[in-house]
DNA sequence: ATGGAGCATTAGTGCTTGTGATGGTACCGA
DNA sequence: TCGGTACCATCACAAGCACTAATGCTCCAT
């Protein structure tokens, strides 16, 4: 194999007519450049370089060998440059995979912020529910995800690098002239009796729900199903029943409807991010990582509300 | 600068997906790979592989590199093949020169020969005088130039390699009628009265010849000047004068002219072969020379005429 | 002649690149 | 649960590589 090293020591001393000018450019002793040359040349099995008194030319033999040489360096430059830039976050892509209702708050502006840091980078996101994406997260279709958990369901997600992001409380949503509306401390138990409206009832959330309304000893009535918490917003404020929401779809609330902690304690969903472990992250992940972990302290600042 | 055998290496490990396949398809110990793609990791500052219980995979860093190592693999390829063409006499080119009477005998059959034997390269072709032909060989415009010279005129070619090819005689050529065409031992005082046939006045062969008559105390009185020898032997073939001819240029013998030995001895040029001696000769331009000495000893073996 | 410029050569040194042996870990089958 | 196996990492070591410093050689100009 061609001595890129070598190589370029060969040109600087065809171009610069001498070895100890070559020398002093490469930063080398003249021994140095006259061995690497000779060297080169036994290679090769070629007389590369004539030396005589006006200098030192390349031969044909030489001259064939520096044709190539700019293409080939310049073919490396581009991989070393590529690799920089992945490096160093200005190139690359990311891929990112999320739960729709962090698309409300966390991922806008994630996003936004990793777009005006890393300009470079080409990113790409897509929807899904937690169950959908882990496996495709695995397959390497992505680089990060966004997912979420409920406690006793951890085992769906292994395999997965997790970093924890936010403990994400559910409240409950109730229309604002309902009675217990005025009340502060609810129990579930306080709405076995009401119309529930929950997202898609495969969904890791609507699961959830009925499972704690069993533990809370009633089957909640189902009158409404919508996978977007903003809709399921609405229909709260029209009054059509209540709902548990997840504080991360709360951050724009609709007037018409209150909020409110039950007791003796809120359901909760644990929100993280996930690399495949086997597949490489790309050091663009590890950026939108601390983006996110950034964004997910200023949300749980923001206040208990 | 990347290290194009840890490349490949890596490239190897990625593409088999196992260290020790890498290793036995490279004919390395496992160690050896473990080694060079650790040094290649540190070396560029990135995890390029990841080890997980399936096999090894590349990271996106990993990925990045690989996806240029094609391009630099094909592009050094690329070079050590033209490289080798070269050698091999496969490739490359020959830029030929050579003085017109060559043209007659020597310079065909060699270029037919060069061209059967090595195809693959590119051979040109230009005439001139050797005077005009020596400045520009040493300039590099030509690779090889077949030249002469006359005894005393050793002075043109310095710093020049030369290779000796022929001795060739100037013979006498008089038209088949002429009275002295009986004769067989002419000298050139014989020819004191004759009508003369030369080649430019300027040219070396026809200094020579002034040179020569005057040697032998006449002043020759030229009727006719041609470079080209046949044209010379068409215009002794019609009588018109008598001209010194050099055996190179008599292996066609126009009908109606007879060749004489002048005694006590002919004038007669060195031809020879020559690189410029400072720019390293193409190896084809050996193989050439190889043709032509070749050509050479044919033509002097092919008798005293 | 003499000195300078420039390349080659040599001896020496630290580093690189291999080998072989060993150790740790994950997986697999009894 | 316990070896056995497959696989990668690591270590110690040897050979060779890639430099430096010093010296020699040749050509050239003064």
């Amino acid at each position: 194999m061609l001595h890129l090293t070598r190589l370029k020591i060969l040109g600087e001393v065809v171009q610069r007519g001498s070895f100890s000018a070559a020398a002093e450019a490469l930063d080398y002793t003249q021994s140095a450049v006259s061995q690497a040359v000779a060297r080169l040349e036994s290679e090769t099995g070629a007389v590369l370089v004539v030396r005589d008194r006006r200098g030192v030319r390349a031969t044909a033999a030489g001259a064939v060998l520096l044709g190539h040489a700019d293409a080939i360096f310049a073919q490396v430059r581009a991989a070393e440059d590529e690799l920089a830039a992945v490096l160093g976050v200005r190139g690359g892509r990311l891929r990112l995979a999320s739960f729709p209702s962090a698309g409300a708050t966390l991922i806008p502006q994630a996003v936004a912020a990793f777009r005006s840091l890393h300009p470079g980078v080409e990113l790409s996101l897509a929807e899904g529910e937690p169950e959908e994406i882990a496996p495709r997260l695995r397959a390497g279709e992505f680089d990060l995800a966004l997912l979420f958990q409920f406690p006793g369901q951890e085992q769906h997600f292994q395999g997965l690098d997790k970093i924890a992001l936010i403990h994400d409380p559910m409240w409950i949503a109730l229309p604002v002239e309902h009675p217990l509306a005025r009340h502060h401390n609810l129990t579930l138990a306080d709405l076995a009796a009401e119309d529930w409206i929950q997202t898609s009832i495969n969904s890791a959330c609507a699961r959830h729900v009925v499972s704690v309304c069993h533990g809370a000893g009633f089957e909640p009535r189902v009158s409404f199903e919508s996978d977007d918490y903003d809709t399921v917003q609405g229909l709260v404020a029209a009054g059509v029943g209540v709902a548990l929401i997840p504080r991360l779809a709360l951050s724009h609330r609709r007037p018409g409807l209150v909020v409110r902690r039950l007791e003796p304690e809120n359901p909760v969903r644990q929100v993280f991010a996930a690399t495949g472990a086997q597949a490489g992250a790309p050091p663009a992940a590890q950026a939108m990582l601390d983006i996110l972990s950034q964004r997910a302290r200023e949300f749980v600042a923001q206040g208990e509300d």
